[in-house]
DNA sequence: CTTCTCGTACGATAGACATCGTAGTACGGC
DNA sequence: GCCGTACTACGATGTCTATCGTACGAGAAG
């Protein structure tokens, strides 16, 4: 029946439940260069962003794909709001599923890409 | 010239060397199912094995394949020993690289296996 | 209502990848 | 030298995936 919108928006996406996150798809998900940097910057901004607050270098219609990706696999929820579609890491989901991984992760890419070129 | 044979075998198998080990390659070799359960087999022995100590169910040909990806992408080294081929964690490199990293998969790999059915 | 922006959906395409089977090479033992 | 074991190399195949372009839908602003 699908009484009452949870957070007050209308269309919603589908999300993976927290136990039905796999870590395989989690890792897949972050081994794409361009997924593991939006991901970098959710979690540096620790709130939402929306879909076209990132400069990515491909179109607007990979960019949806990418973002599919994530929120399927379990890394980010997307919300709607109004016009603009938010974005946030399940960092809580995460955290309790797989404690440290998505820090050590992060660490990781940090130091790489203080390590190579950088940014 | 090639003198002295590094650890007395013969031929030996290309590694990429330590700075050359890429993020999302190894969260790319860890997010195949096969791959993941070798690597955490590998790393609670903490020696190494033989590739025919693995019992994928999946071809000799194939499983040539997933120990190559685990290679080429840094997170396993891989010797001959006479007929046998000898594959162990490269611990050391990724500690080194991404500390705490190979430790959080390990553990997530762990806590998903205990909540999905199991082993 | 019209228009603008933001994002989706669908179809196409090219490349990557997991898988197999067969044939072959290297090494150790007989 | 010959055979068996361990693993590789190569070619084929089907599936997945990253990418694009175009056409569409939903909401805000005029």
């Amino acid at each position: 029946m699908t009484i009452a919108a949870p957070t007050g928006s209308s269309r919603d996406l589908p999300h993976p439940q927290r136990a039905e996150i796999r870590l395989e798809a989690v890792l897949h998900a972050l081994s794409d260069p361009l997924r593991l940097q939006v991901v970098r910057e959710l979690a540096a901004d620790g709130g939402e962003l929306s879909c076209s607050h990132f400069d990515l270098p491909v179109t607007k219609s990979t960019t949806t794909h990418h973002f599919r990706v994530l929120r399927e696999s379990g890394v980010i929820r997307q919300v709607y709001r109004g016009t603009a579609k938010m974005n946030g890491v399940r960092r809580d989901d995460l955290d309790g599923l797989f404690p440290g991984l998505l820090d050590s992760v992060l660490a990781a890419a940090a130091r790489q890409a203080v390590r190579l070129g950088s940014r």
